[in-house]
DNA sequence: AATGTTTATCGCAAATAAACGATAATTATT
DNA sequence: AATAATTATCGTTTATTTGCGATAAACATT
């Protein structure tokens, strides 16, 4: 795309609220976590066979979230144990509920 | 991009949440947001002045919050002035509460 | 050493998003 | 009727996302 030359910046919260939302921007992702919140932890074939997806876009889907930080992986070997980072998933939550606590009038644009 | 032939169907919360989360995504986006609230109303120019984006490009941005129904816009010639929808904020804060409010362990994949 | 199991990553194709300038549309004012 | 002001939309370019199959990587078991 045709972009600015100046690199924006954006405040730190700004930015950290936005990768939160852009990890939770697909509807797989969210079924991802609840799946993973109703579990506690998986293996990414749990989800594979959950998931009407192929193996390679669900791998993929979990490296978004682990990318954000919302979830964790550990190796337990050949296999892959996933879980909720509980303290980036605190934060984003936290993050969130400020948002919309914002105070917002209830307006329709003065009509 | 090779898409799977069935269409995928999800919760009707699962989509409305990843929607959501899709128009709170882009940093530019969340500033507008917090412009809003702050201001309670304003017109596409004045956020034209505030963000270092083209005015096409702000323009677009605002229909991404529209379409999403996180804003509103009201015609006054030749001027649109726009503000928070609060009643689709407020369902918006609410599904995002829900999902955080998950229950969910505080382990680290059970290291 | 070879095989099997599981998952990540690579490479590709198609779709969507993000940015811009230019243009169209709308309405008030002249 | 013409002009000015404001904003949406169009067309274009480039980047990113989403999906897949194929392959590589990691390790246990045979």
């Amino acid at each position: 795309m045709k972009r600015t030359i100046v690199s924006l910046d954006y405040e730190k919260d700004t930015e950290e609220l936005a990768r939160y939302a852009k990890a939770l921007s697909h509807p797989t992702r969210i079924k991802i976590i609840r799946y993973l919140a109703e579990q506690s932890v998986c293996f990414t074939g749990d989800l594979v066979e959950y998931l009407p997806l192929a193996q390679s876009t669900v791998s993929q889907h979990l490296k978004e979230l682990r990318d954000a930080g919302l979830i964790t992986g550990k190796v337990d070997p050949p296999k892959i144990e996933y879980c909720i980072n509980k303290e980036n998933w605190d934060n984003a939550g936290k993050l969130f509920s400020e948002f919309f606590a914002l105070p917002v009038k209830n307006n329709k644009c003065s009509i």
